[in-house]
DNA sequence: CCATTTAATTCAACCACTGAACAAATTGTG
DNA sequence: CACAATTTGTTCAGTGGTTGAATTAAATGG
């Protein structure tokens, strides 16, 4: 629970410009619930005027504004440490607002349900083909879904402050997906599908639903769960393409127009295999999912993403060579590609993430040695390389960690919201 | 001069934690400073007050203290308009603060003086090679140099706000270079080998002199200086070594440890010449400008390493077969490079700066055409390959620039200065 | 049991922004 | 040329939210 808000990075006022009066207040409740939310222990009153310098009696009118909101609620007393009067440990609420995350993806649907401490309350999986599916029909079963997982929300007393869309592909500013080339998408305008639904209409003006990509809420979703300290790091993304969310001083990078982490069209061979994209040499064509199965023997299965991954494992697990071979493989060319990241961008951690995660064993021992051989600064600061702690399925919780998060970084426009 | 604050991105406050209530004024000192900064002419304390959401009165009073502190002056009336009371444009002060840039290379010394307005008011050179000098002689010399531009904007009515010195080198926190390898340097204190310089001696609790990475003061400098728009780019310096600055959404990222940049060790050629990194197939070795002048027949010529950009330009203006073929080949491994690195970031831009500057119109096409073949998105959004616009000694003028963009950005500091 | 210590609240003071009224400076019109 | 219209900039009482000191609350320790 403490890593969930380890990692963020300062916020600006959300202003973003001028700041008013109310601003003064505005800006101190999210100072405050953040240190709430980020204390290894649960703060009192007074260590938070301390850590601040806020005074103590401004902390506690905006502790009494949060705790008044559900954001925040005393804890039982701390264990003693001395004389004095005892603290009143402040936590984040565990009954006020939730996030719901969702997720759009070839052989599954999923939806969950994270709270304020970033506990995973309720998941939902429902395993199907969407490939043969029409965009509509898919997001009317994804909407059945959120349904249960908003009943379930409000059978534990938790309140929805949205919720956020995971999809493996292109997503453009406003929820249009621009292409999503494994479920067969493109030009799809997810919210305009999904307009009368419960998830489209605004509650209290806060925005109902997010789309983004897969990669990215993935990332996300690392950032907190994952152990503290990685501040910048790499999660990649092995499905049938590769992609990555690149997370740099603890904010989410989306590039210029948000089509960041395309990290499967890297060339690792310039004059090697040809690829999809029109070029030539690309990781993906090296290291994606289809590549590793052809060269494991498994060409013609055609299993689901996740599945196939698991059949891997499997495999190189009972000591398969060739799967082995096709493992070692495409962790080498992985390495190539990320020792290249590493070098430009300094991260000091890599996330193997989705279809990696599982097959990370095998193919984490290739990328430490291209790393170790290839990054400049590797002797000075070793990097870091490990599974995702959420393992394959990390895209929903991120997308619902998204959600809360963005409570605990405005908690006004929550405030605002009825109460 | 109006593109020079184009750029940035919203700064959060400097307490970076509590908003006590002095920080009300400390904000809005900020906002109303960089509206003036970013504005296309001389806007009026009306047209602030409309801008940003403020009372004319706030802005009226905000405006008075920045006017005191020198940091804004007001213009001559602006042509007429219309009926009413006639505005007073205000614009960011000539005559105020300014900032010093410093530069030790391998074969020259620079220092250049940039005001508030971002125009470079004095700028310096002194050519020598430095590479059989110790750091401390080289830094004597950079002093004596330093205190020439000192006097210089003494004399223009100027006060220095700070320094910024650029070296070719991994730079640590503190201002210790762990590593320059152009220059023999390892591990030199710059502070403490200037101690007791003018330079050195912080003037009224502001830090006197920042120490940085060469490429990554030259993209900030590109960032102000270039035309407005672009605010995610790479930009690659290329010299003995290959370096690159990254301005990801108006801000330099430095990287996890401060060592971000390090393009010349991408592979482009995975099982290639080897690089005396210890890697194989750096770009480096097929981008670096050794290489290029040893394909050119220029190998044994040691030349100083902007003399040999411009002979190569020269060489290949007149059409040198050897040399065109080189710089094409160049250009081609730095087009691969390159193209992994915009598919993972999604810039929407790439300047060539430093050694590559004048070398642009031979380097570009290839950059652009491995690009437009390997960049996924290269179809919907085009990304502009462009030469850095203060061309091969932006550093200087960068660390100069950067030092008045932390006056604009944090009034607060230089009006507490001394009245 | 009381001095000591630390936590949290109360309250007058104060700072900076707010909003409205007012003064200043120009254009346009009869 | 006088006067209404218009826009800029300033003045001033009012207010929200922080400040700092005093006060109350609740524990420990001799």
């Amino acid at each position: 629970m403490a890593a969930l808000w380890q990692c963020q990075g300062v916020t600006s006022p959300s202003t973003a410009g001028a700041v008013r009066q109310g601003s003064l207040r505005e800006l101190n409740l999210a100072v405050v619930l953040r240190r709430i939310a980020t204390a290894d222990r649960p703060p009192s009153r007074a260590g938070i005027a301390a850590g601040t310098g806020l005074t103590r009696a401004t902390v506690s009118a905006v502790v009494d504004d949060l705790i008044a909101g559900r954001l925040v609620a005393e804890a039982e007393p701390a264990p003693r440490t001395g004389a004095g009067r005892p603290a009143r440990g402040l936590v984040l609420a565990g009954d006020g607002p939730a996030g719901l995350g969702l997720e759009v993806n070839v052989d599954y649907l999923a939806a969950c349900v994270v709270d304020l401490t970033g506990a995973v309350r309720h998941h939902l999986v429902r395993r199907a083909d969407l490939r043969p599916v029409s965009p509509a029909d898919a997001l009317d079963r994804l909407a059945a879904l959120a349904a249960e997982a908003r009943a379930a929300a409000v059978r534990d007393g938790l309140t929805l402050a949205g919720a956020a869309l995971a999809v493996p592909g292109l997503v453009d500013g406003g929820g249009l997906v621009r292409l999503a080339p494994n479920l067969g998408w493109r030009d799809v305008d997810v919210p305009a599908l999904l307009a009368g639904r419960p998830l489209a209409e605004p509650v209290d003006g806060i925005p109902p639903l997010v789309v983004d990509n897969e990669a990215n809420l993935a990332a996300l979703g690392e950032l907190h769960a994952g152990p503290p300290g990685s501040t910048s790091f790499l999660h990649i993304t092995g499905e049938i393409g590769i992609g990555a969310g690149i997370v740099l001083d603890g904010t989410l990078y989306r590039g210029a127009r948000g089509w960041s982490g395309e990290i499967g069209h890297i060339p690792v061979q310039p004059q090697g295999r040809p690829c999809r994209c029109g070029g030539q040499g690309c990781l993906e064509r090296y290291a994606g999912q289809e590549t590793i199965l052809a060269a494991a023997g498994l060409a013609g299965a055609d299993l689901p993403a996740d599945t196939a991954a698991i059949r891997l494992a499997d495999l190189a697990g009972a000591g398969d060579p060739a799967t082995l071979t096709a493992l070692a493989d495409a962790g080498t060319a992985l390495g190539v590609a990320v020792a290249g990241v590493v070098n430009l961008l300094d991260l000091d951690t890599v996330v193997l993430g989705g279809g990696y995660a599982p097959l990370a064993p095998w193919l984490r021992p290739p990328v430490v040695t291209e790393i170790s051989r290839r990054v400049l600064t590797a002797a000075w600061s070793p990097v870091t390389v490990r599974p995702a702690a959420l393992g394959a399925r990390s895209a929903a919780v991120g997308g619902a960690t998204s959600v809360v998060r963005r409570v605990v970084d405005q908690p006004v426009a929550w405030l605002a919201r009825s109460g």
